[in-house]
DNA sequence: CTCGCAAACAGGAACGGTTATTGATCCGGC
DNA sequence: GCCGGATCAATAACCGTTCCTGTTTGCGAG
């Protein structure tokens, strides 16, 4: 197990001279095996499973890093801590504002408005996320039953 | 002075059977001066300049309400405090990383996006919010000159 | 008018997510 | 093998926000 990662992540440590140490790995691949969009304390988790010496601040320190190099990014949400995803493309994250959970909307394309952001503002665009949320199916069911 | 709110929150207040009390009216107008996007500490030290006795707790339960019941509307950054806005339309705020100020890019329509995210998918959605992260042309000139 | 009740408030303590600090440890270059 | 800088573990501190308690306010019924 433990495929290994791309190229492009490797190359992105090497240009930002960061180093791509065992614990940096270790919050990659829990990014890659949680399902869903985890917190910092749920990578944590995750990784202390496998080496239950690791500090929650070592994640904290390797999730920053790992989104200033983009390879993670962070969504900060209403009501919930920052959740991180290895799906740095523009994209959009749905969060059920009744359970909690966070997942994807596919099939919006959202390329052109990033592109048509960069040209509206003399600012220099590090970075761009949508968040949305709302009622997911099985809670709102829930709710009607009620 | 004081200029009176239009109907529209007035009407919003009168169907959430919340109450327009003094305090939260004076939120709101500390809202409308407030040039920029400020955090719920500027709003609560706005207020406090007319009535040195509202708690920074009221505020926030204030910001909720008003949240709640779609009159402002709330945004959350990397490494900066929730901020509140009076345009709850769907509109594009910029922050830059550097000096932390946050503005509006106007010219970038967003509400065929909304539209399409609703067709996207089952949730029924109750926010959207975008974020964009940059550096100013200030703060961008500052670097170059240093 | 005033009494009683529910909503809202002030003040401050508590909470939770995140960041900073400090000393130990690892790792690459010599 | 040794040195030095980067990274790490452990934990304390921080800051934005929420919660709690007793008090005040506003409003409807009598």
């Amino acid at each position: 197990m433990a495929r290994e990662f791309g190229e492009d992540i490797r190359e992105k440590f090497r240009r930002s001279g960061y180093t791509l140490t065992s614990q940096r790995r270790a919050v990659l691949e829990a990014l890659r095996e949680t399902p869903g969009h985890p917190s910092a304390e749920d990578v944590y988790l995750t990784v202390k499973k496998k080496n239950p010496r690791v500090a929650l601040g070592t994640v904290y320190q390797a999730l920053s890093v790992l989104e200033e190099i983009g390879v993670v990014e962070a969504k900060h949400w209403n009501e919930s801590p920052t959740r991180y995803d290895l799906n740095v493309e523009p994209h959009l994250d749905i969060r059920c504002s009744k359970c909690g959970n966070v997942s994807e909307i596919p099939g919006v394309e959202l390329k052109d408005l990033e592109i048509r952001i960069r040209e509206s503002t003399p600012y220099e665009v590090t970075r761009t996320a949508m968040v949305v949320e709302g009622i997911c199916p099985a809670c709102s069911a829930e709710n009607s039953r009620a």
